[in-house]
DNA sequence: TAAATAAACGGAGGCGCCTCCGTTTTAGTG
DNA sequence: CACTAAAACGGAGGCGCCTCCGTTTATTTA
């Protein structure tokens, strides 16, 4: 844990030449990174490595091979989940209304970050220790929050008086909450009552959910 | 590293009944954190434990019945080094002139703090994560400077509109500066440039060295 | 001093980490 | 298709972590 240099991404020009993979490689190193997202999520980051190579059917060493340290996965596994849930949100703005697309995306954030509670430490480390990722993915969670407060504005379901920071700002009380039993719970009104803040004063009513 | 519970320490009641520990017990432990001492010096924290055991001559058992997890063996080593540091301060203060011990103890501070930098990451972690050994330790360094700063005002040989606070500030500098193979030299000088500044202006020329 | 018992010891065993290197597979090339 | 070089595979082996529990030792009591 000392010495180790730290486990930063490795180029500045941006990604120069990925140099594609043979084929196997690529299978096996998706289906390691699709049984790490399951295992981290089970067990917290300190999953066995061991055991993930063994589920992924695949030899120790080539689980080593891909990912020289268990950061790098988690790393990997980490981002793949954040751009899920980023892609969520332009899914959830096509299929359904403005700021029902946001309430949707708002109560799946907080879902997310549930399942990171457990995790909260060592991922606190992580998003210290390597700066550039913690730069990228809340950027691009930002981003797409904003464009989803920007097209409820638009639409007028909401009022347009808002910032997205403010929203973000606000649902960052989350992540300091403490983690009581019914946290969970707490963090579902939470939304609703910045959803009822956010509605009230909006031009259009919305014709929408219960 | 996820799930376990942070190793925070155990009683707010002041050491209320610490125990005391069998003959045998306590010449263990003894010889253990003074071989854990040198072993993390050497090697950082991610020593191996059976290692020391091993040097220790004891069995692996008797390492981790004393000290449940890696964090409390590093943390009592540390608290150790802390108070030496601290009590090198009272020794300086009773064999040189105020000012010369303020000197020399700044001095072996800095070299305490080079000892420690290969450690950085994981120490760092070890004290946001355990925020009353950071405020026990961090008090107890500024106070031992404050009373060599306050000495050596009295005694007239550096100036006496300067705060402890201000000194250990300065100092601070050190923990930031970045790490250059020319760091340790760097901070020498840092020390003596501070001194010559506290120096200044005193109402006795100090007899001292070179 | 001897017996009794609570305290402490210590290492075997099971598991995970990670490296190293002989074997297998893929993607070109004629 | 063969053939070949490069790429990738995979698991044995060595080491460290940590727990569990049978054995040893210090202390207390008589």
């Amino acid at each position: 844990m000392a010495e180790r240099p730290l486990a930063t991404a490795d180029e500045k020009p941006a990604t120069p030449a990925p140099k594609p993979l043979r084929a196997d490689a690529q299978r096996n190193r998706d289906k390691l990174v699709e049984v790490a997202a399951q295992a981290f999520a089970t067990d917290g980051v300190d999953a066995s490595l061991e055991e993930i190579a063994r589920q992924a059917e695949v030899g120790i060493g080539t689980l080593y091979r891909h990912f020289p340290t268990r950061e790098h996965l988690v790393e990997i596994v980490y981002r793949r989940e954040v751009e899920a849930l980023c892609l969520a949100a332009e899914e959830l703005a096509r299929d359904h209304p403005a700021d029902v697309a946001l309430e949707l995306w708002m109560q799946r954030f907080v879902d997310y970050i549930a399942t990171k509670r457990g995790l909260a430490t060592s991922l606190r480390i992580l998003l210290t220790t390597n700066s550039t990722l913690f730069s990228d993915t809340s950027g691009r969670v930002s981003q797409a929050l904003k464009r989803l407060v920007e097209a409820a504005a638009a639409a007028g379901t909401i009022r347009a008086d808002v910032d997205a920071s403010d929203v973000l700002h606000a649902l960052g009380g989350i992540y300091s909450a403490p983690n009581t039993p019914d946290w969970r719970d707490r963090s579902g009104r939470l939304v609703k009552l910045l959803m009822d803040g956010l509605r009230f004063g909006a031009t259009k009513a919305s014709k929408v959910p219960r």
